[in-house]
DNA sequence: CTGAAAGCGCTAACAC
DNA sequence: GTGTTAGCGCTTTCAG
């Protein structure tokens, strides 16, 4: 709680100006090797270490990437777990922000533009509303909104995902499969959305509207969804759900229904976060690499920030179907 | 990538000075309300936002709770899931810092020192070796170095946690069990290596000094010391591991030697990472309740930034052994 | 080789 | 009510 050493405090300390300490931190020419010894010394003494702020005020250039989240749930978790893997050996040190503060919309307009310019060479998003935000620094978004965007992009093949699960519950026999969606401002929902649609569409089985709802990922949303859809006589016997969180939900109300998973009900999710495998019973679901869609962010980024126009802009990479304890056919 | 607008530029479209601006933004007295209306309307048409560096260095209160990691690993990430958690609701935006450089010492003292005194109200960090550092701001420490340590902390009880897991091994008939030990400068890889001994002590089981390696919770380091107690003729049925990414780095050792695990060796780890379940083996572990220390430890940082001394300034929370599927009787 | 001075974007006193 | 002024801690010209 003390008070932390300035660069004036080193100065006075060593008997030199504050310039002089800075070029000698900075390992500027233009000072006496002997100078820059003594202002060492006294460094190393006082504890003394530089703050990043007034240094990025005037610098502009901060050795730091910035990652940008809603929230730090296990889907970004594991992107920044990517993230730090892919920067561990780099010389940029990795910021991770969050300040959404339960505002859904704008926060990333509002992270960006209060970091940008000044903290941060770079930034990677998470699932970001909004893209085309002003910005000092190149960004490169995970998993971003639907709709134009002229920033590059990294995400996973979430159509195809869609598919994959939707087909899985078609081959266990089920033919009501419902569908609980997820934030349909993402361009990933949206195409889970269709991935499920195709998969009725060519088995030939009709959508039924009263089986797909609304849970835009979040917890209190899917559950009211989820409890309409199982409370109905007709009720699903199976259900794909949006994200990880969302599928776990509907295990969660299927169980307070008396509702027995997978006897009863087949439930699928999507993501695979590390909280699907720990489930009792595990939840089956659809793996998309989150660590490497984090590395690969970071290789974007990295270009950019080179200033390199980035040979690809965009990339998708696949998922795979994981099927685990909550899937089994129709009873 | 277009500049973003500054307080000078909202302060010339609405054609008052700066000042004014400052105080309509952030709702100060002072200021006719028509201004206000006129300012904001500018502010939001040109969506300007605040520097968070910038404010932050004339107000030295920012809203913001800085969490400082030496590394995104999965450890850190379960911690500052539970941060994020305890965060949600609260007027506080959250800041990781990770700003190691691969430099294993020192990095908490660098991280504090550049970022407190502006950019954060208060820090958690996560693992220090260096408790006593200078900071302008409370600080509580997560699993912490050893010595004498004048800051709140919150870790786990490691000592009973590592007693449960040797009583385990022992319990299944081992009695050649080794032991892979983590960072030395940390109270948690001390006390588990007290755990581990005592255990041994308790059932007249002989400590052999070949069968205590040291791993620093570091790949490599744990690689070496696996592969040469391995490699051993009389080596070890079991292996205690300080953690749960060394104990998994034992089982793709043993996997490489040709070892089955668990028939002719058993693993056991500590924390209970995602990792560990998502093993193949499923690692067996000793459970910490990583997110609870984050929720924790946000709960003592409130108390002491609100400036009320702490009731407890040290937070001890349960162990649980989670057998899994790299421990059985041995051959 | 070293230091004085300007200024990064913002806020807080203090004048006007 | 509003503008002017003075910095926060640092880096960077530019004189000396």
């Amino acid at each position: 709680m003390n008070r932390r050493p300035t660069i004036t405090d080193v100065a006075a300390a060593a008997g030199v100006s504050v310039a002089t300490v800075s070029k000698a931190v900075n390992g500027r020419y233009g000072v006496a090797s002997e100078t820059v010894d003594r202002v060492l010394a006294v460094v190393a003494e006082l504890g003394y270490e530089s703050s990043l702020i007034a240094s990025s005020m005037r610098s502009r250039k901060t050795g730091v990437i910035g990652v940008l989240v809603a929230d730090f749930e296990p889907f970004s978790a594991e992107i920044l777990k990517g993230v730090g893997e892919a920067l561990r050996d780099s010389r940029y040190d990795l910021l991770a922000y969050s300040g959404s503060h339960g505002a859904a919309e704008g926060w990333e307009r509002r992270s960006l533009s209060r970091l940008s310019g000044t903290l941060i060479d770079g930034a990677i998003m998470v699932t970001p509303t909004v893209v085309n935000v002003g910005a000092e620094v190149p960004v490169v978004a995970i998993d971003p909104h639907t709709g134009p965007a002229d920033r590059p992009i990294v995400e996973c093949d979430s159509f195809g995902g869609a598919l994959q699960a939707t087909r899985y519950l078609i081959e266990l026999g089920h033919s009501r499969i419902g569908f609980i969606a997820g934030r349909r401002d993402l361009r990933s929902s949206i195409a889970r959305d269709a991935g499920y649609r195709r998969a009725l569409a060519d088995a030939g089985i009709p959508l039924d509207p009263a089986l797909v709802g609304s849970g835009s990922y979040q917890q209190d949303a899917v559950r009211v969804a989820a409890l309409e859809m199982l409370r109905r006589p007709d009720r699903p016997t199976a259900i794909f759900a949006a994200n990880d969180t969302s599928g776990l939900e509907i295990v969660k109300v299927a169980s307070e229904l008396g509702i027995d998973v997978p006897r009863e009900l087949s439930v699928i999710g999507f993501d695979d976060v590390p909280e699907a495998s720990k489930a009792t019973p595990a939840l089956s679901t659809v793996r998309q690499p989150m660590q490497v869609l984090g590395a690969e962010a970071v290789g974007m980024l990295m270009g950019l920030m080179e200033g390199k126009a980035p040979a690809v802009t965009h990339v998708k990479l696949p998922t795979r179907l994981v099927p685990r304890d909550t899937t089994a056919p129709p009873p």
